[in-house]
DNA sequence: CGCCTTGTTATGCAAGTGTATAAATACTGG
DNA sequence: CCAGTATTTATACACTTGCATAACAAGGCG
C-alpha cells in the first residue's frame, strides 16, 4: 500500500560519483550529440536522479567542461602511454607514438563523435574553448618534443624553424589520418593508416624510424 | 493609440526566402553552435517571425539539413574553383589545390565552426551523416584524381596501391593543416600553412610541384 | 476599386530544459 | 543502538523549445 515508495540508493564516494556522472555524460554526448546530454538523460544513465548533478557540479556547463577535459586527457594519455613501454631510442619512440595515435582505441568513432561535438561549441563557449586549447597544445607539444629528440639524435643542426615546420606537418598528418580513420574506418585495413602515417613521417623527416629486419 | 500595431512586412519570392532562412541558420550555428539555432533566433536574424519557418520547411530538422547541404556544396565549390583559373600542368594544379585549401576563405573560423557543429551530429543523425559522407568523399576523390595526374606525368609506373597511399597521406595533411589553421590561425603566418602544405606534399611525392624562379 | 489568395504575423500550447529547495534516507562516529 | 550529517531523492518553478492554429494584410486580378 506504499503509495510511492521512495527510491533506494547507496552513498558512493565523491570521486566515484563524479567519475560516473562524467562517464554518463560522455555516453550521452557520443550517442546523441550535445543536445542529447540533458541533465535528466545523464542522471538516468548514471543511475541517479537529476538533482544530484548539481550537488557535484555548480552547473551543467561545468559538468560538460569536466567531461571534455576527460576526453582530451584520455586521448593524449593513451598516445603517451605508448611511449612508456618502448625503448628509449628517439626514432622508435616517435614511430610508436604515431602508430598508437592511428589505431584503436585512439582511432574510434565514439571518440571522434565526442571530439566533434565538443569542438563545435569550443568556438562560442569560452570555457570549452580553453579546455580544448589546453588539450590540443598538449598533444602538439608532445609531437614537437619527440621530433626534437629525433632531429637532435640525427645530428643535423636542426634550427628552430626547421623543427617547427616538421612538427606542424607531422601533427597535421596525424590529425588528418586520425579523422579519416574515425570517420571511415571501414575503408582502411587494420594497420593501413598507421602504416601510411609512420612511413609518411619517415619521408617528411628523411629518416628511417624503424630498422628493417632485413 | 494603436495598442499593438501589427508588424509591416513584404512578400518575398519563395526561393529568396528559403535562401535567407538558410543563411540566417548558418549564422546562428556558426555563432552559437547547433544549440543556438532555435527557430526564434533564426527567424529574428532573417527578419521574419518564427512561424514563417514552418511555412517553408516541414520542420526545423529539414531546415538544418538544407543548411548543411549548402555548406558542403559551398566548400567543395571553393576548392574546385581554384583549379579552373590555373594552368593545366598537373603539378601546378595540385599545388594550387593544396594552397587554396590552406588559405582563406577556405581556412576560416566560421567555416570550421559550421563543419564541426554539423559533423558532431552526423554520427547520430542519418540524414546529416549521408550528406557529410558525400561531401567528404567528393573532396577525397578530387585529391586522388589530382595525385593520379601528377604521378602519371612523372612517368613512374604508379601502381594503384602507390596512388592510394599517396592520396590518403596528402588528403590527411590537407585536412590536418586546415584544422590547425581554422582553430589557431593566429599561431601561424599568413602563408605559413600553405607553404608547409605544398612543400610537404612535394616531399611525400618526391617531386617539385612548382618551378623555382632561380 | 474590391475581392481573394496566400505569404506572414501573432498567439497559444504541451513538452522539455536547467535550476532551486525541501524532505528523506544511508552511512558514520560515538 | 542512536543521533548527526550530508548524500540523495523528490517536487516545483520559471523559462525555452518546436509546433499548431487563427487572425491579418500584401499584392495580383477581375
Amino acid at each position: 500500500m506504499a503509495v510511492a515508495a521512495r527510491r533506494k540508493f547507496r552513498r558512493e564516494g565523491e570521486e566515484r560519483r563524479r567519475q560516473d556522472l562524467i562517464e554518463a555524460t560522455l555516453d550521452c554526448v557520443a550517442e546523441n550529440g550535445l543536445a542529447g546530454a540533458t541533465v535528466r538523460a545523464i542522471a538516468l544513465r548514471a543511475g541517479v536522479t537529476a538533482g544530484l548533478i548539481r550537488h557535484y557540479f555548480p552547473g551543467k556547463e561545468d559538468l560538460l567542461q569536466a567531461a571534455y577535459a576527460t576526453v582530451m586527457g584520455r586521448m593524449t594519455e593513451l598516445a603517451k602511454s605508448a611511449l612508456e613501454n618502448v625503448e628509449r631510442a628517439p626514432r622508435r619512440r616517435l614511430a610508436a607514438f604515431v602508430e598508437a595515435s592511428l589505431v584503436p582505441p585512439v582511432v574510434d568513432a565514439r571518440s571522434f563523435s565526442l571530439w566533434a561535438s565538443f569542438i563545435g561549441r569550443a568556438g562560442s563557449d569560452a570555457a570549452l574553448g580553453a579546455a580544448h586549447r589546453a588539450g590540443y597544445l598538449g598533444f602538439r607539444d608532445e609531437v614537437e618534443a619527440l621530433v626534437a629528440e629525433v632531429l637532435a639524435e640525427a645530428g643535423g643542426r636542426a634550427g628552430g624553424a626547421e623543427l617547427r615546420r616538421h612538427a606542424i606537418a607531422i601533427n597535421a598528418i596525424i590529425d588528418g589520418l586520425w579523422i579519416e580513420g574515425c570517420l571511415a574506418g571501414d575503408m582502411f585495413g587494420a594497420s593501413e593508416l598507421s602504416e601510411v602515417g609512420v612511413s609518411s613521417v619517415e619521408t617528411l623527416l628523411g629518416l628511417k624510424l624503424r630498422e628493417k629486419a632485413a
